[in-house]
DNA sequence: GCATATACTTGACTACAGTCAAGCAATGCC
DNA sequence: GGCATTGCTTGACTGTAGTCAAGTATATGC
């Protein structure tokens, strides 16, 4: 890694962390612990099952349900039984509570409208083109490609993005029951995967291999989120689908896809892929393409 | 302000202060309070005074004195007594301590290469470029040009800066005795005032105003440092310095300048100054300006 | 129906960050 | 030389953040 590279990020990060998180924290901070001003921000306008907030923190029980207790005494929050299980609560804003939140909401509008004050026009359009660019790849960077349950609540999201995508796109648009099925059993090992890329939790991509003959898998719902297109994760995805496909054993990989997608094209011809005759009868492909699987390792 | 800029903002906020606030303090702290690990940070290889640490953190006497003590104890730093003050105490980094400085750093370089890792070539080089942008602009963002004491050690430093450009730039070279002088009597009011402009305490531009005669002022060392040439400093040091100049009365400010100034000769045309006949014989001057103060309120 | 797990509460505890005030020694000012 | 100031140390204290363990009520699996 360059060093000078290296050294512009440290830059950044000690300037940033000293101008921005002094005045986040400041602000956000009202003659109350930033614990509890965090907890009540997370809360949200729906309320939040004390459970969730933990998990989303990362914060001890007992350490949140003093916290919500402290809100509640304030008068901000209200407890109540949660959504069916009785053993959860609630925490709801109250009119108080909501107006509180606005109000550091405000304040942090204020801190970043300063911020920008301090600028001419076109610096502040520098400044937050730049911000915007530093953020989008902050978050490529925190990007993870995992192997999910196909049935988990962030799968079945993606994938029904994928499918309302290509109602979108294709003239004809597009439906499932129509299409070569993928089913649940058929994703994960040994007959297949699902693989769920995230970033910081929030799931932005997938893909799946499935095994159909001994040694041949087929790749299927491809799918990037518009908000990171552009950013090569689709090719990296592909990347660990082959990785998946080789520890399933395949040596062959197959997919078809439809003439609207054609970034997706690009990317698997750029990925090795080559065009062959059609070998199903998939109602919504045009293209047929089949890589072999060289070398590389086969088992992890 | 713009909502979507001021949104940018905030969502570049949340996330940074998250990534990397996060990993920097992980990072720095190793088996130790953050605060210990900041202030033997602070020290630097040359030591320091434990009075300067203070002012620089911007912490309790107490406080310091009892890390200082607890990096004292690790053996980390030596603490003796300081320079020719025997009440001040200097810490010095001890060679365990100065090993422990190079951990800390190693730690930082690698969790921002870790970030860039996650990288493609091509995104790096533009998330570091963005990074460079976002910092460029804050830094001017924090900008603050105040009056100062023409003597402090800070517009002294400037002042260097700007004859060592001048000699640089100029054909033959330049001679502050040889040039029309601007002593420090006449740089405070109400014979004329001194600016310095600042970021983050350390002094990035200067200028000066002089009372020539009854309502008739002139502009002398006006410099910008190289790291933050073309964000509009000189501009916006020029503004300043008219300010002063209605404060003390002046109703008309003068200029000479070198040829070689190009883009000091740009500025004060934009700002509104029209190239008049000789008014003085300096030696180094090709061109002269003058501006009439319209309007605006005289004494503040 | 019983064991186990989960959601939450409460009390007791630790570590860190920081403040305040008293006091001592060296320094600066007149 | 006297007196205020400065630099530093020490003891006592506060508030925040967070952990751990015991205990209660509800839910789930077999």
């Amino acid at each position: 890694m360059p060093a000078d590279q290296v050294a512009q990020v440290r830059r950044f990060n000690r300037l940033v962390t000293q101008r921005i998180g002094a005045l986040d924290d400041h602000f956000l901070g009202r003659d109350r612990p930033l614990g509890a001003s965090r907890l009540l921000y997370e809360i949200g306008p729906q309320g939040a099952d004390l459970r969730d907030l933990r998990r989303h923190l990362g914060l001890d029980a007992g350490y949140v349900s003093r916290l919500a207790k402290a809100l509640a005494r304030e008068g901000l929050v209200r407890l109540g039984p949660g959504s069916g299980d009785q053993r959860v609560r609630k925490a709801r804003l109250t009119a108080l509570g909501r107006r509180e939140i606005r109000e550091m909401n405000a304040r942090s509008d204020e801190a970043a409208a300063a911020l920008l004050d301090a600028l001419t026009p076109k610096q502040r359009e520098a400044l937050v083109a730049a911000m915007a660019q530093v953020h989008r790849l902050l978050r490529v960077a925190g990007l993870q490609i995992e192997r999910a349950d196909p049935a988990s609540p962030a799968a079945r999201w993606c994938v029904a993005q994928y499918f309302a995508e290509l109602d979108r796109r294709f003239e004809a648009g597009f439906d499932p029951a129509a299409s070569l099925p993928a089913d649940d059993p058929d994703l994960v090992p040994r007959r297949g995967a699902f693989l769920l890329a995230s970033v910081d939790g929030d799931a932005v991509a997938c893909g799946v291999v499935k095994v159909i003959a001994p040694g041949i898998g087929s790749l299927k719902r491809m799918w990037v989120a518009d908000s990171v297109r552009g950013l090569g994760i689709g090719r990296r995805m592909l990347e660990a689908l082959e990785v998946q496909a080789r520890e399933l054993g395949l040596t062959t990989l197959r997919l078809e896809t439809n003439e609207a997608l054609g970034e997706a094209i690009a990317l698997y011809r750029g990925a090795g892929f080559r065009e062959v005759a059609p070998f199903n009868d998939d109602p919504y492909a045009h293209h047929w393409f089949e890589k072999r699987l060289g070398g590389g390792r086969r088992q992890s």
